[in-house]
DNA sequence: ATGCAAATGCAACAATGTTGCGTTTGTTAA
DNA sequence: TTAACAAACGCAACATTGTTGCATTTGCAT
């Protein structure tokens, strides 16, 4: 709710730029590209998005992810993350249709047995097909 | 075995750069990026190779993904694959230390309960860890 | 109000991928 | 074997994405 907190409690100054790239990442569920972004604040320079957008995934606040088509998307991090190390290994859901990407937080990931000698640190689990709204139903 | 045959099967000219390319995929289970193969075989074209792996994978040869440094990277179907779409619905394990990426065919993955309106058509499950050569064991 | 570190804007660059076009090559059929 | 044609190739030019260095501006603590 207060972002100017929640950037000071990670050691951030609070900015024009930082506050609105937050607002916009909290208020949804998507995960929106760099170019989403900068058509969205035009007059924000391109560099400052990326260390903005790298700034807050270091902090926590923020996760990356690579969508079905290879474009790094980025969402807001719901249950707070460990800074550094993020916990974003729920589901991913990108639209054949619309191409946007969801969060799928409540899915749950089954644990997968390894081959030996494999050790897991971590998932990522990306299904692509039709969203609510294109699988008309 | 004979991938002058294979080739042609597919409606593919049989040339000494695709012939590279198909030998060194099929002989490795692992997914090898274009700056990998442009490093092997560095009198061929860039863009060349950026051809052939794209004939390939239209061809149900190999098949893309995406490793965890948002790298792309090309490996050989093994079960063949329709063309264009690809059953490449296994699990990818990419190592943190040495970088390698393994295709795991034989791992189960497990039906996933998609939400209200959701439809899956398929899903890339990518593992990260460390793999058999560098997890000590 | 002042000072300083952090954040920003700008330019330059690197890596990756795409497109157009003229030339070469593989395949088919005479 | 050769001739003809479509496909594949090499090269140049360009687009997009991401990074780095540096001078300037701004947030924040004193
Ligand atoms: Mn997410
Ligand atoms: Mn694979
Ligand atoms: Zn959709
Ligand atoms: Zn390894």
């Amino acid at each position: 709710m207060d972002y100017m907190l929640q950037l000071r409690e990670k050691g951030l100054k609070v900015t024009p730029s930082r506050l609105n790239v937050i607002k916009v990442l909290d208020s949804s569920h998507l995960a929106y590209s760099h170019s989403d972004l900068e058509s969205l604040f035009s007059k924000m320079d391109r560099v400052t998005l990326y260390r903005i957008l790298k700034d807050f995934e270091d902090a926590g606040i923020v996760h990356k992810i690579m969508d079905i088509d290879g474009v790094t998307r980025f969402a807001i991090c719901k249950s707070t993350c460990p800074d550094g190390h993020h916990t974003d290994d729920h589901v991913h859901f990108n639209c054949k249709a619309c191409h946007k990407m969801f969060c799928l937080e409540k899915v749950q990931v089954p644990h997968l047995k390894m081959p030996q000698g494999f050790k897991a640190m971590g998932l990522h689990t990306l299904i692509y097909g039709l969203c609510e709204n294109c699988s008309g139903a």
